[in-house]
RNA sequence: UGGCCUAUGGUGUAAUUGGUAACACAGCUGAUUUUGGUUCAGUCGUUCAAGGUUCGAGUCCUUGUAGGCCAACCA
């Protein structure tokens, strides 16, 4: 047997050639590095399993890191939500970081480089500032007090941390280069002040460090070896390298940054503000809406941990723009909860059938098997009895050799139970089918091995039994809007492209089975498709939301008339 | 008028680092099936363009072209 050659994504060979140029596979340590400002998203999903898979990979420690260093937009909910998140998706986190945490390092380090003179207090207001910074194609300009001396850099530095100042006084500036081709470079500010509470330090501090003076130096002090991160953080790096320069111990692991391109998703949108938009203009009803790309609407939609795991290992890694159409999602969740969920009946659209021949009054419990994929199958009951429902689009008075369904004069069999032949229809004054009546072979029991129960029949039909049915709602769901990049035209607003009807409720019928279903407890819907118990679901009020539905052959004939 | 990044079937990603372009999804055929599900078999279709180096280029070089990113006291 060959030796199966495992194809490795860019970040993989970025690491084996570290390791083959002598890096010690011991210190390869990652990370996870979200800001607790929203809910994680898919896309997150995507980085969580890049990082912690990297990890698991190499069995290398994964910290999980909290970028919090603007208390503006930060809260601890958030915290709590992306711990449960990240835990939900399956994985362990060596150290459960937070910038904040190096608040003091930071500042000793700040006060460093202004010894140094690689940092100075500027007394510009922003749009000054803004201005000196030049463009892309011409250089800036220094600010006045560039050259400020030390000690009066020192000062200012230190009543800035004291609280002496208003918001926006000053900030401290790297002094690197205003003529620098990356415009990044062109003297960033390292800290502004911020009279706000932090959810961590309260009110101990009021200037706050900047993301690109805070990430190196965290990847750094907790030996991070590779910090990836998205594309647009690619200028950065040239920063992230001089910041890193300053206090680089050649002793100690130094980070490298690497940039990989963010996954896109068809059908969706993904950025904070337009997710918050969703939820603040009720277009969903919260950030856990089922049909939200967040993780806690996915696990609330019914898809499993596996499943996105699998997802994210299959769409891989690049660094090339890129649109994943859903349906790559939704036929890994297809693939998960084929094998792992109870099959059950339920009707979603109700029409009546009565069993003419059959005796009134009688029930009899059927036996019906839980799952075809079970190694060791296993089986529940059934009631049946003279009135059923089924699902209205399975019956038609007349249809050609392609519908395998109930029609008048026709046979189907009813799933785990008998062949039934509609005879007649009632309607009303309408014209509307209100029912259907049929007649059964006795002889025709699934499972009893007479003859007559392995008689071939084309179609067959899921039902339940009328008086041992339980009502319960359930919710379909569509994707959220109706075009594949609702981001895409710069001129309408994506709020424009929301799909109408992309959440149905209907009263459906189930079998009495399900009157014992707990939140979070996922089932296949015979030939209809996953369900989930929401949330909300109780004994009494049954609620299910349509995680996916099954592949429709039937569908795509009908379609292409 | 600048800089950085990217370009492989419809979509996403590979290609043992210069040696037969493959895997998954989607599509299409068919078989099996008490779910028009699952499973199985088959099929369609790919290296942005033009040059160059080489016995040999998706891979290296040059020049184009197209797309993305870069001017928050956000991350």
């Amino acid at each position: 047997m060959a030796e199966e050659v495992k194809s490795l994504n860019f970040i993989e060979h970025i690491i084996e050639e570290d390791l083959r140029n002598g890096f010690e596979k011991n210190n390869l340590r990652f990370r996870f590095p979200p800001e607790p400002n929203g809910y994680l998203h898919i896309g997150h999903a995507s980085s969580i399993c890049l990082n912690f898979g990297l990890g698991l990979d190499y069995q290398a420690p994964v910290n999980l890191r909290f970028d919090d260093t603007n208390p503006e937009k930060e809260e601890r909910e958030f915290v709590e939500a992306i711990k449960r998140d990240v835990e939900w998706l399956g994985f362990e986190w060596d150290k459960e970081c937070y910038a904040s945490d190096y608040f003091q390092q930071l500042y000793d380090w700040a006060v460093e480089l202004i010894k140094q003179g690689k940092a100075y207090v500027d007394s510009q207001d922003a749009a000054s500032i803004a201005e000196q910074k030049g463009t892309p194609t011409r250089p800036g300009t220094n600010s006045p007090f560039r050259d400020r001396s030390v000690d009066e850099n020192l000062d200012l530095f230190e009543r800035m941390k004291n609280g002496e100042f208003q918001a926006g006084a000053h900030v401290l500036r790297a002094k690197i280069d205003m003529g620098h081709q990356n415009m990044l470079m062109r003297d960033p500010i390292m800290y502004r002040i911020m009279h706000k509470e932090h959810h961590r330090t309260g009110s101990d501090w009021c200037i706050y460090p900047m993301y690109d003076w805070t990430h190196g130096e965290s990847d750094y002090l907790e030996q991070v070896s590779h910090s990836f991160c998205t594309l647009e953080f690619a200028m950065h790096r040239e920063l992230y390298d001089w910041f890193l320069d300053q206090v680089y111990d050649p002793n100690k692991v130094r980070p490298k940054q690497r940039e990989f391109a963010r996954r896109n998703l068809s059908h969706t949108v993904v950025s904070k503000r337009k997710l918050l938009r969703l939820v603040q203009e009720g277009v969903v009803e919260a950030w856990d809406d089922p049909r939200m790309p967040t993780i806690s609407g996915l696990r609330r939609r019914g898809y499993t941990p596996e499943s996105i795991r699998n997802f994210a290992n299959t769409i891989g890694i690049a660094k090339r723009e890129n649109l994943i159409d859903v349906s790559l999602l939704e036929f890994c969740a297809r693939e998960h909860l084929n094998k792992i969920t109870p099959r059950v009946m339920g009707v979603l659209d109700p029409l009546k059938v009565v069993i003419t021949n059959y005796p009134e009054g009688q029930t009899e419990q059927l036996q019906a098997e839980n799952n075809p994929e079970e190694e060791e199958l296993t089986f529940r009951e059934v009631p049946f009895s003279r009135e059923l429902y089924i699902e209205r689009e399975d019956f038609r008075e007349e249809a050609n050799r392609k519908f395998f369904r109930l029609k008048l004069g026709g046979e189907v069999r009813l799933k785990n139970a008998y062949i039934i032949k509609a005879e007649n229809v009632v309607k009303d004054d309408n014209g509307k089918i209100l029912e259907v009546h049929c007649t059964y072979d006795p002889l025709s029991k699934s499972g009893s091995g007479t003859p007559e129960s392995t008689r071939k029949v084309k179609g067959t039909l899921h039902w339940v039994s009328a008086a041992h049915a339980v009502k319960a709602e359930v919710r379909l769901y569509d994707r959220l809007f109706s075009v594949a990049e609702p981001e895409e035209d710069k001129e309408k607003d994506f709020m424009e492209f929301i799909n109408p009807d992309s959440l149905e409720i209907t009263t459906a019928y189930v079998e009495p089975s399900l009157a014992e279903a707990k939140p979070g407890d996922r089932y296949q819907f015979q030939r209809l498709g996953y369900f989930c118990a929401d949330k909300s679901s109780t004994a009494d009020q049954l609620v299910f939301n349509k995680t996916v539905g099954l592949r429709d052959s039937w569908a795509k004939i009908e379609n292409k008339k």
